[in-house]
DNA sequence: CACTACATGTAAACTGTTACATGATTCA
DNA sequence: TGAATCATGTAACAGTTTACATGTAGTG
């Protein structure tokens, strides 16, 4: 299961609690990469610990319990990013939505490619605003993960933009066929 | 569920049998928008069957039954496909792998990422070729969603050749600091 | 006739989501 | 002191995967 992982992850990162974990999987990491709830968060950290991947090294106020790896645990992550890449999970509704754009009618489907591109564009835009405002306050700490995220999600939209308006450039082209 | 969108979109662009779409979601599908194996498939197929979205317009052998869908099932998929877009679900281990990179040492950060641009760079290789042998032999039918896909893998694979890049560039200036 | 690909299914185990539930701290 | 946020959890339900199961049609 990646949720083990990705917790290990971030954890490595700096400690943190199921509270702080679940905030990031509702930012950068659910944007891109995964997502997960914090019923799912706190019930794992439980069962990571168990099998001694992770461990509870402070307690805070409102039995606030911040998790740290262990060497344990930071090896099996090591050994996760460092294996051979395969097919991995993958499940992403925006994209399923732009393939199967082709079921609808030629009229429509221009339509919502022109949607497409346009949410690309703002979603680019966004995050390029998001980058300059990041050159006059260098991020730290876990804010790197949310800049390696950002940059990510930047080339994403662009290439979702591409691939729509080289979809629209096709359907003409078929039309006219 | 999103699986019943997808079986939904891809029996609009031609009847099909479970075990069809499940190649389908073995080959462009699931590289690149969602997974699902036959166990999921099949089952789904009669409920949507149920439900009026689908039905079965002819049977063959070894009891293959192709399905079709009915117009409630298209509208349902029109309303889907036309809604506004939000924050679907995402999942996608290959981009949670990259991201959490990060928590290893800066030499193996940089021996990982070089290896996502070499893998990046072979996904793109490949599908370029696949491009160049199309322009010869034009797709037709649900081959159509291939050359989606293909085009989408393309700069999909391009935009994580291009981050790789840039994350390496990135950990150099912070290693320098 | 053997092998491969076609074709469909069930059941148990696992994973994830939604709804429900509770209480503490901080800040205006 | 009221509201927002912090902080954690359980239980029922929904969805997915893995293992098991079976049989047919075509091809060399």
């Amino acid at each position: 299961m990646s949720l083990t992982q990705a917790l290990l992850g971030l954890l490595a990162v700096e400690p943190a609690s199921g509270y702080d974990l679940t905030k990031e999987f509702e930012r950068d990491l659910g944007r891109y990469a995964w997502q997960a709830g914090h019923t799912s968060v706190y019930p794992e950290l439980v069962r990571m610990a168990e099998r001694g991947l992770v461990e509870v090294t402070q307690e805070g106020p409102r039995g606030r319990r911040t998790y740290s790896v262990t060497a344990e645990g930071r090896e099996e992550l090591r050994k996760w990013l460092l294996a051979p890449w395969g097919q991995g999970v993958v499940r992403n509704e925006q994209v399923l939505r732009m393939f199967l754009l082709e079921a609808l009618e030629p009229e429509e489907a221009a339509t919502a490619l022109r949607g497409v591109v346009e949410y690309a564009e703002r979603g680019a835009n966004a995050l390029r605003a998001h980058r300059e405002h990041r050159e006059v306050e260098p991020p730290e700490g876990r804010d790197v993960l949310g800049q390696l995220a950002a940059e990510y999600g930047l080339r994403q939209f662009q290439a979702m933009r591409d691939w729509a308006l080289w979809a629209l450039d096709h359907l003409n082209q078929r039309r006219k066929d």
